[in-house]
DNA sequence: GCTTCGATATATCGATTCGATATATCATTC
DNA sequence: GAATGATATATCGAATCGATATATCGAAGC
């Protein structure tokens, strides 16, 4: 998961872990608040499996697009990384990362994956899903549709056992939440199709 | 947090383990979809602190309070627990567990703790905040409408960066969940208000 | 009676993630 | 030039997850 969110950033252009971290959080939010605990071991495992490299900082300007160059001759040295970074004009011993073809494989292998499919995950493929072609978006919401749909169903009828007046009201609170979140996945929807429909129309035109 | 979960089911009554899962997992949902892997070594620390015992089955019935047997003298004998669960009626080979006294003030003191302020740590305090007097009550409800004020406030800026269709979306639909969040604990607070105010003329009529 | 099946039940393993902490760099301010 | 706070990387132990193994029991079906 985390992986694929990473490799999500990185396929825009490169950055450097505390930068993936602010940017994840700030728009995960409450929803997944990423320690850097897990964020660099991630990343050594990202570069050890070849998905990204280290890279020079600032070496792809806003042509974000292939022209990167590695850094390091194989060998994770530190030191001389460090040093490197000093001389130049640079700002604190950053270490940068861009993703590789292997990479972008993975990520679209990631994106795809129907195996895991809860809060998080949806969060975050959402928001690399203009990567998905139109249908696999597509079947990608329908298919949170459905589990919501079934989600809404279990909290929907009434607790078998007595409880207290908080935790009905928290299970109350939850099945309108799941209602709000079904809202929210139908209108992604019938835009998507609204759009599909019209890019059809216009390749028919053309 | 496990912790305090586990021992606020036991509160009520002895359970094993497996129980403790369904009625746990069946209350917090989505949120928080428990695991055995997590749930048997948390049982396991709380018998070794001593905050919890493991309990002939059965042994207090309706009463619930005070009167179970021990099992085992000490030593975790497993095949010992199971041939003894075999000879009786039994059903399977169940450990249950209650809480103990040091149990009961370790569940006081999570409950209390006002260090963890997580989605799940609200839902599972909220579960169990029926053992906190009126004041602390209020005042972790207020705790948690703070925090949420909060979050709704940088929610509710526009984002510095240009981020795509679905980015946007899932912002915005989370800064309106976070507003319903916040309307459900602003009514919980108000009920909680009103029958605090009826509790104190009560007591000055009677 | 016998077998199969699904729900109940406990346990463990490796991998991931968390939360706390250490350490350094740089910019700003006093 | 000292203090402070944001930036940045790293690591450790503990908690948690997800998958898997292994039983037991009840009910269904033959």
């Amino acid at each position: 998961m985390l992986e694929l969110a990473v490799l999500g950033l990185l396929a825009e252009q490169p950055r450097h872990g505390y930068d993936l971290k602010k940017r994840l959080s700030e728009t995960l939010g409450p929803l997944w608040g990423i320690s850097f605990g897990s964020l660099y071991p991630a990343l050594r495992r990202l570069e050890r499996s070849g998905a990204i490299v280290e890279v020079d900082e600032d070496a792809a300007g806003p042509a974000a697009t292939g022209s990167f160059v590695p850094t390091g001759s194989l060998k994770g040295d530190l030191a001389a990384a460090r040093m490197r970074l000093r001389t130049r004009p640079s700002r604190r011993t950053r270490r940068a990362y861009a993703i590789t073809d292997h990479g972008r494989a993975l990520f679209a292998e990631l994106l795809t994956d129907e195996g895991d499919d809860d809060e998080r995950a949806f969060a975050v493929k959402l928001l690399f899903c203009s990567h998905l072609d139109p249908a696999a978006r597509l079947a990608f919401l329908e298919r949170r549709r459905a589990q919501l749909n079934q989600r809404l169903v279990a909290e929907r009828k009434p607790a078998t056992r007595t409880i207290d007046r908080y935790s009905r009201s928290l299970l109350e609170h939850r099945a309108r939440s799941t209602q709000h979140d079904l809202d929210w996945i139908a209108e992604l929807i019938a835009q998507e199709r609204d759009e599909q429909a019209g890019d059809r129309t216009e390749g028919a035109t053309a």
